[in-house]
DNA sequence: AACACGTGGGA
DNA sequence: TTCCCAAGTGT
């Protein structure tokens, strides 16, 4: 970085650099405490700030924002969200993806409550015992709830990291070398506010396509900009391409209303609510309906997962008279809001008409 | 260690 | 359209 500086004195710059953009340019966001807020007297909801990070996990802030505010308006206390029945939680969670957060994040509620008294651990230790809480989100709880110090490393970091200091190893492998470069810089003064800040670099300042290095901070020790490739990392290994999977969805329609099931509590969209289908599969399924009648075709939803797409051809029948489902159960269809579908499934119920 | 696990928005 | 991405965790 500078050659008359010592490897000590670097670390100090860049820290007083990144807290003093932040103080001028750091976001302001819902469950954020701000210096300002804590001059005015604001303290810190560990509940708050632990719900936020459990929905920021690959979720953008648009996105996950108006949950936030949903959630703590349904269940200001952890002690509420520990008593609140588990179809609510996942119903209210509905949307948000990656379903095992929800489940987690109930259990958590519970453990809390129940177990600790209604007090979130104040230590690294005994915020990863929790469910659902891991390296990043035990380190951003301890930073912004309990300002204690903490090094925090999520997508954004990398991101800064791997090219302030040109990080040749691809991700995921680079992780641990990452680990290291950001926790020699994390600041043990204002752990909560540096957590925050060097996320904010990277979501406003360092972001993924076009960098506005003339608004960086770190600008003047950034090896990729030196290079001149900012963009050029992290370094990543190739993604796999995703396999198509195929399945029939029976949308069944009476004067109860729609035939509706409730998915296994592991795995894909566990605990959440389905339109009863054949399995998914890579070869077109070959299942008979649940009932013979004369299905009519709705149309295709394609619905792109994590790992593979998928292709469902939604067929609609209303029940035959002497058929009753052997499981899950009928939901009136002016009430579907309160069923935890998921967004494909959405998409599903939406075909019909 | 590698894979399972959602969704919606932007380029 | 297609691809990439966003405050990761659990197994």
């Amino acid at each position: 970085m500078s050659a008359s500086l010592s490897p000590r004195q670097d670390m100090a710059r860049l820290r007083s650099a990144l807290l003093d953009w932040y103080d001028r340019e750091g976001r302001t966001l819902p469950w954020r405490i701000r210096p300002e807020d804590r001059a005015a007297g604001r303290v810190a909801d560990p509940y708050a700030i632990w719900l936020s990070e459990i929905m920021l996990q690959q979720t953008t802030v648009p996105h996950a924002t108006p949950y936030w505010f949903r959630f703590l308006d349904l269940w200001p206390r952890v002690e509420d969200l520990a008593a609140a029945p588990r179809e609510d939680v996942m119903r209210e969670w509905a949307g948000l993806g990656y379903y095992a957060r929800a489940r987690n994040l109930h259990a958590c509620a519970r453990h809390v409550a129940e177990t600790l008294g209604g007090a979130f651990p104040d230590t690294l230790d005994g915020l990863k015992a929790l469910p659902g809480v891991g390296e990043y989100t035990a380190n951003a709880v301890l930073a912004a709830a309990f300002n204690k110090p903490a090094s925090v490393v999520d997508g954004n970091v990398e991101r800064v990291i791997t090219r302030l200091h040109r990080v040749q190893t691809p991700l995921p492998g680079a992780k641990p070398e990452i680990r290291r470069l950001a926790a020699a810089i994390a600041s043990p003064d204002r752990p909560g506010d540096y957590a925050q800040a060097i996320m904010d670099l990277g979501a406003t300042v360092c972001t993924p396509r076009t960098p506005d290095c003339a608004a960086c901070p770190w600008a003047f020790a950034c090896a990729a900009r030196a290079e001149g490739d900012m963009t050029r990392y992290p370094l990543k290994e190739r993604k796999k391409p995703k396999p198509v999977r195929l399945g029939t969805a029976w949308l069944v329609r009476g004067e109860q209303g729609l035939w509706l099931r409730r998915r296994p509590d592991k795995g894909l969209l566990g605990g959440m609510v389905e339109v009863p289908s054949t399995p998914w599969t890579e070869v077109p399924p070959d299942e008979a309906p649940p009932f013979e009648a004369d299905w009519v075709s709705r149309g295709e939803v394609r619905h792109v997962f994590t790992h593979f797409e998928l292709r469902l051809d939604v067929r609609e029948s209303a029940p035959a008279p002497d058929w009753q489902p052997e499981d899950g159960y009928w939901a009136a269809e002016n009430q579907l809001d309160n069923q935890a579908l998921p967004s494909v499934m959405r998409k599903v119920v939406k075909l019909r008409r």
